[in-house]
Formats: structure tokens, sequence, C-alpha cells
DNA sequence: AGGTTTTTATTCGAAATGGTACAAAAATCA
DNA sequence: TGATTTTTGTACCATTTCGAATAAAAACCT
């Protein structure tokens, strides 16, 4: 009988978390797989799914496309991957951010720096964030795509929801605002920022549209 | 000596600019080569220029490849026509919106929903601004697109800046206000519902968040 | 050392892709 | 009618792309 040959388990971690030191069994990896995935992930970042072909993440990460293969699968696997990897990182700093504590302005202003270096990094200028400049675009014709980036942005608006029902409740908000309507605009803006970064704007006009988004969700700063 | 063969000039409007009846030439053509760019358009909206096969556009438009080709040049030229063909559409509605008159918030209002109207057409679902679903994704292999778009935004930014700032001479914003800093964070939040629109949120949701984000700037509507 | 296991490197192949050559088709002009 | 002009349709070509088959390489185990 003919196997149908499916895209093959990917098997990130050999084992654990920390470094699975435990001698594995054959000739061992010419790469890391986490860094692997992070130069994969640039790639898809740069060029997008049907941009970035097999042998640019190939060159990318420095393996050679049957060890990208029996590594990550197929090319849509490796970019489910990326995604889910992004959205592990991306979420770990955001709820640090969201946490740390301090008046909402403060947070806000952390939030929205978060987001931006990140999607300031890169070596071919501002990329945007991932969900937004390569998710959008495979969401299309991926539909665990489709759902896991719908995921990521709901996900952060419930950070933002959060964030200022806690906000109101301490009295920050003047009584009777709308909290959850603010939320919604404080959380759509971090995709605003997305897109512009990926549109070439500086780092300084950036942060000039954050200072401009909380000055006016918080009220412009008094001088003492 | 051997032509290089450039992509040949595009010579889209026969003549003039209303119906070019003077009788052509050669074989008339079998299509409309303005609702030809139209569907290409939608084709490069919907997948972006590299998931777009000429296959695809091909398909969409109802030409064969060679037409396409002597029609509008290769591939990259007909992405550029396309992208010059939505702004100047984009564009036309906008100003049209921006110059409607009424007060600040009901121009606010009709800018949003006449960008939305146009990120939430199409029959795949929402498919947000072209500049930034497939605009951005090209920009960063195509410079006349990376500028196209940048101009776009541009363009974009300048009308906000010069509505807040008429609002603002007009007495419609407090005395002291940062009318500029209000038309920035105005302007990426058009940015903000493309995004939004892609990512498949409802109509619905994005017409709150308009209200929302109109609310804030404007300070909620007050009744009677 | 010999066997086992896993990864790497070379190579291949089928399909898709962007682009083109060329003749047939469909109109006008003389 | 026949010549001319332009568009269309078929077929073709070179390259790229994704994927896989296969054997060599590099480790461990006994």
């Amino acid at each position: 009988m003919v196997q149908k040959s499916n895209p093959p388990e990917p098997r990130l971690p050999p084992e654990g978390e920390a470094p699975p030191e435990a001698k594995r069994r054959g000739r061992p990896r010419g790469y890391d797989p986490d860094v692997a995935v992070r130069q994969a992930t640039a790639t898809f970042w740069d060029q997008g799914y049907a941009g970035a072909s097999l042998d640019d993440l190939s060159a990318a990460t420095g393996m050679n496309r049957p060890s990208l293969y029996g590594a990550f699968g197929d090319k849509q696997t490796l970019f489910r991957i990326a995604l889910d990897r992004y959205m592990d990182e991306s979420r770990a700093t955001m709820i640090q951010a969201f946490r740390a504590g301090g008046t909402l302005r403060e947070a806000l202003a952390r939030v929205y720096q978060a987001a931006l270096s990140r999607y300031l990094s890169g070596d071919v200028g501002g990329r945007g964030c991932f969900l937004v400049s390569a998710g959008l675009g495979q969401a299309v014709v991926d539909p665990v795509v489709r759902q896991t980036v719908a995921d990521g942005l709901h996900e952060l608006d419930r950070g933002f929801e959060r964030l200022f029902s806690r906000a109101y409740e301490h009295g920050e908000l003047p009584p009777g605002t709308d909290h959850a309507a603010l939320a919604r605009v404080a959380g759509v803006m971090v995709n605003a920022l997305s897109v512009r970064a990926r549109a070439g704007e500086t780092r300084q006009q950036l942060e000039a549209t954050i200072t401009a988004t909380v000055d006016l969700i918080c009220g412009p700063r008094v001088s003492e």
C-alpha cells in the first residue's frame, strides 16, 4: 500500500524544556532548532508566506531543504510553527508590560513601547507585527492561521480591557467613562503602529504617535 | 543586436478619457481594460503580489497571459498599475468625505465610514486597505511601490491635518488643543481599521470602534 | 570494531510560474 | 476583395519551486 506521506510531526524540543543534553542517539544536529525557527520567522516576516521560498528559508536557517522538511514539516507547517512561536514571545513581553503596574499612563506607554520595539526590529527596516505583516496575508488561505491570528488580536484586546477596567476601578478615569470603548481604541492602535512601522516611519514619528494617543486617552500630562 | 525587450509601455486609455469610440484599427479587444485592472486589483488585494500567479490574474480578468502582458506589461508593472488605480479611486472618495462639510464629528464619521466600506468590499470577507494588505508586502521588494504607499499614507495624514486644523480654527476644539497630534491619531486609526477588517471583524465591531474613536476625539455625543 | 540511529548532502522529479513565439481571428482601410 | 493592423489562442520554453529518494556522515551502543 502506498503511504500518503503526510508532513512529519515536527518534534522541536527533543525533550523537556531546558537544554536536553541527554545524549541523543544519532548524528548531532548541525543547527539549533530554536534559532532556526527564529530565522525562518524573520524570513516570513519580511517576505510573507508566498514571497519566502524554501530556498530563502534554507539560506536563512543554514539548513538545507531536506533538513528543514525533516525538522519542521512542509512550508505551511513551518509557517504555523513560526507564527506560534512569535505569539508565545510576543505574549510573554506583552503580559510583562501589562502587569508591571504604575499608572494607566505608564502602563499604556510601556505596552506601546514594547510593541514598537518589536515592530522596528530586523535589518530590512520596520517589519511591523508578524501577525499583521505576514499572518493576515496567509489567513486568507490557511484557516488555522486565520484562527490563530484572530485569537492573537483578541488576546491583545483582552489585555487592554483588563487594564482599562482596573484603571477605572482605581479611579484613574473619570466616573462614567466608557472604559470598554477606550480599551478598544487603545487596542487597535497597536495595529496602527504595526502598519506605520512597516511603512517606514521613524521611531521618532511613531513615538510621537504613541504620545499623542496616550495623551488623548489619559489627558495631556500636567507639568508639576 | 539583441533587443532586451523591456516590458511594453502599457497604454490603458487608447485616447481621451470618455469612451474612445474612435474606430480602432485591428481586432477589437475582448475585454474592458478598466474592469480588467479592477479584477486584477481584486486578485492582488486578496492574495498579495507573490500569492497571485499570472494564471490567477488571467482567470480573474478573463484575459489570457499574452493579452495581459500585451496590455499591461509584466506582473510588476500590472501591480503598480493596480496600486495607482486604487489610489486614484480611494483619493476621490476620501476627498469627498473630507470636504462634505458639517461638524468635525460628522466629517470624521464620514471619512471612517468611507474607508470602512472600501475595506469590507470583496467576496472573500474583509480585505482591508489595498495599500496595507497588498502594498506593504511588495514595498519591501519594489521601491516604486514603497514610495507610492508612503505617499498615499502621507496624503491621508495631510487630509486629517487640514480637517483638524480647520476644526480648531472654527472653534470646534477646546483652545490649546494640540490639533496636529489629534490629527495623527485620527489618521493612523484608519490603518487600524484596515487591519481589523482584514482580520475578520464584523461591520458592527468596526463601527463600534469608529464610534469609540470619534467620541474620544470629539467628546461623547451629548443627547439634546 | 561493527551495528544502529539520526542528520546531512547530493540529486532528482513533477508541477507551477513568468514570460514569449507564432499563427489564426477579427476588425478597418484601400 | 485583398492588404493591414491589432488582439487572441495555443503551444512552448526556461526557470523556479516544493518536495522526496537515497546514500554518505557522524554520533552512540554493545
